[in-house]
DNA sequence: TATGAATGAGGATTCATTCAT
DNA sequence: TATGAATGAATCCTCATTCAT
């Protein structure tokens, strides 16, 4: 599959703008699946095609790559929400409907749905990671989801809710399919099918959510 | 042989059936505030007041610990909502309330809520671990929220929903309560109190499970 | 040599109050030969006829077992010499004698005599035991020798002297002595024994204080 | 291709014969301030202003350098007295102040001064150095000061001594100043500045050196 | 010639587990 | 049964050395 190598391949080649990337990449999979613990620095580099002394060059240690596989993967999720929020034009319950399917399709699949996960198990271990993990993660996320919901209630849309409070119980059944995929995935043949468990989601929040008197509020009829 | 005792051994001096028990407890303390793998064996001896030695007189080795750790402290929750469930006889939303606060006000104070942290961080390491948790707890505690749910559609209390699917959406809020309590309860100020997040809860899903037309009798049509 | 093993001889018997100081011995050994960077602990362990992990029973780290080292083995000599200082009652002269050849005598075939070797090398890489050995033994030596030269000078048997400036220069010959044994000790045939040595140097010294007019008395004038 | 060069790029830019000198230099003052083992070559590299790779232009390996260090800093010192030596025509006593004070002052500030330290430290460990230094260096000095002592002996300005002893313990102060500044200079404020300790050091030799009866002996009055 | 990314052997340290007491 | 000293495999990390560029 790789381009055919010249006949006396190098042992190695530099490539040094990749290699931070490369390493983040494997060290996310080993990390993701068997926890910060359990995962050798050896196969870390194993896996990445790089030799134990390469991460040095690029890490101080094994707490600074694993900060760095957190870091490095978790804005890019939050940007494509916060994005389709600010120029959505429908419904808020298209808008939650696409915000939460969007997610899923970018993320569902990866070992980025992991990190939850590794987060949850060692939130006690690094607390400067979980704070940054909780401030720029975890609290950009409720701000959104608020700001959707506040946005369907002020429409008319959605029925007044304590939103401040309900943001939290809506986010969860999220995280926990995110985390669930990476810690049950094998055993689990019951779990229904992440799609169904999406859509029974989303029934039962725009259930909760519908305003039983549309009466419809303000100006903010934003119907497409 | 022995150094006679006092002549009035008191009665409740440490029994010897007693020990396990307490080094269960001291384990569980000690995995749940920092993980499987940084729970050092000594330390867990230290809590419990026993020498390291004496942990493998009564487990294998610190896996077997693990495993009694959350074989011991899993059953009891269940039993509790089980009984529940059998004798209630009012309507089928405060069953789910009663449910739920009563689950929490006996474990949300308690490690044991730590418990679903642990097993999620470990899951992979422990396959076998994991199956005994997804069978007999997760599983359990599916079929019984199921059951829960069925009772209040047949009654016509709730409107008709795809109770399979849903147990699973309606659960996970519950399980990220008792997750976050012990990941981010640190720096987590935002944080609503658990009373105000099952309250906002139980709003959202008796909200959503709410029949509109609640005319319907009992005993009534099982439509596909 | 010892006494016969029973027949099944275990893996390894417990002596907690035996191990510290063989591994100290070890240790020092190893130290004066190769240098601090150069002693693997793996050595260490052998050569006091136990594992790694039992360093560690004992000693932090590496150097925390260096300065055990140098700390355990420094003070005997300084208080022999004091003692001696105490008690003297013979002339200045003799007292210098007595004090250098006792001195050697008790160290100079000992790994001990290797330790100023030590510290001239690792002083920078460890201030706080340069710092100690400063105080506690370099001063302390200096002071000791000082109140000999003292001694002899208000009897009347040395000469005025700049005690405070000679005592430097009066002590050196004899730590490089130490030093050289275990440092050029295998390629110095030309080296002198270190009774000649010894000989010479006090030959030089006492010549050097000598008092040309021996007539003062004693409890004389501390002249300007 | 490149930026074009400023037109008169100066004459003296950094030859390349100069390389190797300017790496010893740097790992002079290094392994002076840190010992051998602790000296990381890239902090040579560094310091010499070249990247790590040129150090293996130019030396086979860290122990290839560290022997060119001992080597390029260490005959000039002995030339330069060897020198005064044989074209000196005052009395005995003034050859030996001079020969003293002039090394001090030659090498006195210099990181050059550490190198004794250095061998000292490391003798142990590179068996061919020691034997090196101890050939080319150690037993020139001493042949070279014999020479010294056997000059005033002979002209019956200092009595008669047993020279090839004597050497020895006169020399190991001056080392000892060497070696003291650069292990304990951090935490010896009590120390005599070198000024002085030369002082009394050249006052204690000489006295001890001085005949009683200067009976002018042989033919050998070189008297300024 | 010069660079510095990549290597990997080597060593300090940890900790679950064993076993003499 | 209970202890805790002793063990040693496992793993992180360093740094001298190599080599593609």
């Amino acid at each position: 599959m790789n381009a055919p190598r010249e006949k006396s391949q190098p042992r190695w080649t530099r490539r040094k703008d990749a290699r931070p990337e490369e390493i983040i990449a494997a060290a996310l999979e080993l990390f993701v699946e068997r926890g910060y613990a359990s995962t050798r620095l050896d196969d870390v580099a194993a896996r990445a095609g790089v030799s134990k002394g390469t991460l040095y060059l690029y890490f101080e240690n094994k707490e600074d790559l694993f900060k760095a596989v957190v870091r490095g993967n978790v804005l890019p999720v939050l940007q494509h929400g916060e994005l389709l929020v600010e120029n959505f034009s429908g419904s808020s319950a298209d808008l939650v409907r696409q915000l939460v399917l969007g997610w899923w399709e970018l993320t569902g699949s990866t070992k980025v749905a992991g990190i939850p996960k590794l987060i949850i198990a060692e939130a006690g271990n690094f607390p400067d990671l979980a704070r940054f993990y909780h401030d720029e993660v975890i609290l950009r996320a409720l701000s959104m989801f608020r700001r959707v919901l506040r946005r369907g209630v002020e429409a008319g849309e959605f029925r007044e809710v304590g939103v401040d409070n309900l943001v939290h119980v809506a986010l969860a059944p999220l995280v926990m399919l995110a985390v669930w995929r990476h810690s049950f995935a094998c055993c689990s043949r019951e779990q229904p099918e992440p799609e169904n468990y999406l859509e029974s989601y989303l029934d039962m929040l725009l259930h909760s959510l519908r305003n039983p008197q549309p009466t419809e509020k303000k100006h903010a009829r934003k119907k497409k």
